[in-house]
DNA sequence: AAGTTTATTGACTCGTCAATCAACAAAAAA
DNA sequence: TTTTTTGTTGATTGACGAGTCAATAAACTT
């Protein structure tokens, strides 16, 4: 039955089912076994292929990150000026999709992994810079000079919105969401509203 | 050599004891053994006290929650005005011992915890809750009935930073901390500077 | 003194799991 | 066609860990 070029498909389909497991833990607490499973695969077949769970963990985060991003800049592709590409952030990142149980779980493990695991700490890095290169280009025809110290809090707030709403119990509100950034927004240009 | 009326010291070691195994594993991985081991008993006593490791768990969180009421408490008691008062709960939750690595630890599990543990997310509810409440207190005299939502987003924003803070890397810096929330909240207030 | 309650542990059970390996199967290269 | 590379798994290893239990001991009660 081996057909050739497996590789990707089952390195993909790992990435998956680990997101989904973790979901379904909560945790960062899933055996390879459940992985593999349902993925389709024995557990022998995902250490080939990953060596070890962290390489699993870790890959699983670069996804979720890249789903993120990706979102992101189709929805920037979608508008133009700098208060309609802040609101395509905001919608992009409270979207459903970044809600769902499982996406949420890899967010709140890959936080707990970047305490300890260095790898998971770089790709936060990355991803919470380029966030904020994405509000600065947005924010420095706004507020101009105040644009750096703005978005230093507005990604922040993102994070505690996303927090809370992920955490709140019953179905998250990404509407709610966007207008408790927007709260905050408003004030910090000077009159102009969106 | 069994005194009695050990059970709130022995207790209380274990929770201690808890917070700082999870501080140094960095996650909810830890065993029984670790942590009756740190608490200089066996792991078949910490078992006859708590019963197992998820009511240690939820002892720990419940420690962690009102250890940081307790100090926001404290700062309220010194200080008198709004202005001081939202300066105090911002000092206290950007204090140093918050930053400490257990500590830090502690919160970020809890939140993973809070996905699936319902005592969990409840004690997490309460903390938020309780936080909201002394927000609004300050709040209401300096923006009137913009309080609730100002309330909303600073309470998300003290979250974020203090996310964002605690995963920097290198040694966490509360000051700035508190900075990038005055920012905010400076331009929420009309005119009034603190 | 006899009995009860509280404190305490070593040893054990039962289960789990990450990682390895030998072996088999099929495609590609030689 | 033989050989090599790639895909795949069942079985096994070796370790660890949560929770239980029987047994011991000191302190209180009657």
């Amino acid at each position: 039955m081996p057909k050739l070029g497996m590789e990707p498909i089952r390195k993909a389909a790992l990435v998956k089912a680990t997101i989904v497991e973790i979901g379904r833990s909560g945790s960062l607490d899933v055996t390879v076994s459940q992985i593999a499973k349902r993925a389709g695969m024995s557990s022998a077949l995902a250490h080939h292929y990953f060596g070890g769970k962290e390489a699993m963990f870790l890959a699983a985060m670069r996804h979720v990150l890249s789903l993120y991003g990706a979102e992101v800049r189709g929805a920037l592709l979608a508008v133009d000026g700098p208060e309609q590409r802040l609101m395509a952030i905001l919608r992009a990142s409270f979207s459903p999709a970044n809600f769902r149980r499982e996406v949420v779980g890899a967010w709140l493990n890959f936080y707990v992994l970047a305490q300890t695991v260095p790898e998971a700490r770089r790709l936060l890095a990355v991803y919470q810079r380029r966030l904020r290169s994405n509000l600065l280009f947005c924010l420095r025809p706004l507020v101009d000079d105040r644009a750096g110290a703005v978005a230093d809090g507005l990604g922040a707030l993102i994070d505690g919105v996303y927090l809370r709403e992920a955490l709140k119990g019953g179905t998250p509100d990404g509407g709610a969401a966007v207008a408790t950034v927007l709260t905050y927004l408003d004030r910090q240009m000077k009159g102009a509203g969106a």
